[in-house]
DNA sequence: ACCCGTGCTTAACAATTTCATAACATAGTG
DNA sequence: CACTATGTTATGAAATTGTTAAGCACGGGT
């Protein structure tokens, strides 16, 4: 996967948490437990997760709190928060949405059921992600085709090099370090060896044909003209 | 000139559907009457309309109900969604996310926001699947006959496989995740094994007779001349 | 009700591509 | 110059997709 995704998961009850963490670990996601509201404020500010999913009822502060303060927190506007429900909760209470929750997932819960839920409240948050398309120094990076141009004619990249490259494209001059690059082409936990990023690196510097990706020695690279 | 679109209309209420319609056509919608979610199903399948607006609570069938099996039924996955809720039914608005409405127009009914409501809903519609014919490298998508076409000769194919081609071509060039294709293809909730998509894609192939289907491994697949 | 054909899914295996690594070369830095 | 960070290359393992055939479910027709 490119970045791997980042889930928040705040329950106060272990057998849930353990439950769902297995599932959702299990289909790739990275995941972050937290066991009240406190918490939840917390490691959403920590953390950046890219969704947040809230039991209501929770000790120290409860999770319709929590979303109100999360939403609150500058840079936090935009996460997806999904609550976590009993079927026979009074739903009065739940006026979830008024403070701004993207979906609720009913307890008990099904683990098919969470997880294409969850896949689905994802994909809204991919359609409104960054631009498809990036045109730099004669080289064009097209997210969706999975294409650089340039000078109209396609370059394909494997996956790993196509999400490295469009890491570095994301924003060119910056220097990303190599654990930025790890972290957010291979994943938090993933371990690599050293020579894997410049395994990398080359490859796409031999397909591009130039001299746009720079070494920073000592730090990392960056893509610049 | 595009053609008409095409609006179901699903209430109890006589009031609220001779008001609703006549609002309707008079903006030039071809609209489709319906009493109870039973007929909202049935309607639907046989109509095919671009928009469904379904009251929640209605004999024989509520709308959340319809709205679900509607949702499951081939070929509709797409199709755009609005429930009527009266103002405090907070328990409509929140399990009708559950199902996948795309909005909530609240009573009372001001014609007026109805209208705005349901062209800002038309509009999203717009951007996707708006035209029944895509052609696209020597083959022609008839989304409403259900068949391709190549230089005039009909070629047909099975409903899974077509609305895969028809997914695909949707978008030439632009990569399916096979996430993408499970939940737009199958369904949100459906779970089928690892090499189905393989499966479909290839009898596709084999029936085009061509290499317009591009694999992007890791990735997904694209239509692409 | 029974049969038949079609469509869908699966499972097993083959083929392919991608990836990570190791071993060594080179460049940069103080 | 010594030391460290990065570049290069080939190679095998791992991951992903392709292929095929078989079985099941369902609907239409008799």
């Amino acid at each position: 996967m490119s970045k791997k995704i980042k889930i928040l998961l705040v329950d106060d009850e272990p057998d849930i948490l353990e439950f769902m963490e297995y599932n959702l670990i299990k289909e790739g996601y990275d995941v972050i437990l937290g066991k009240n509201g406190k918490e939840a404020v917390d490691l959403a500010r920590l953390e950046k997760p890219d969704l947040i999913i809230l039991d209501i009822m929770m000790p120290v502060m409860d999770g319709i709190e929590a979303c109100r303060q999360i939403r609150n927190t500058p840079g936090l506007k935009d996460v997806l928060i999904a609550f976590l429900t009993a079927r026979n909760e009074d739903y009065s209470q739940i006026a979830g949405f008024d403070v701004g929750a993207d979906d609720y997932i009913g307890k008990p819960i099904k683990p098919r059921v969470m997880l294409s839920r969850i896949k689905a409240l994802l994909r809204r948050l991919n359609g409104v992600h960054s631009e498809v398309t990036t045109k730099i120094g004669g080289i064009e990076i097209d997210r969706e085709k999975y294409l650089a141009f340039r000078d109209g004619n396609a370059i394909s990249f494997p996956r790993k090099e196509f999400e490295l490259l469009a890491l570095l494209t994301s924003k060119p001059g910056k220097v990303f370090t190599r654990d930025d690059i790890l972290a957010r082409v291979w994943g938090n936990d993933v371990v690599v060896g050293d020579r894997t990023i410049d395994v990398h690196i080359r490859k796409i510097r031999e397909k591009l044909g130039d001299e746009s990706i720079k070494t920073v020695k000592g730090i990392g690279y960056k893509f610049d003209i």
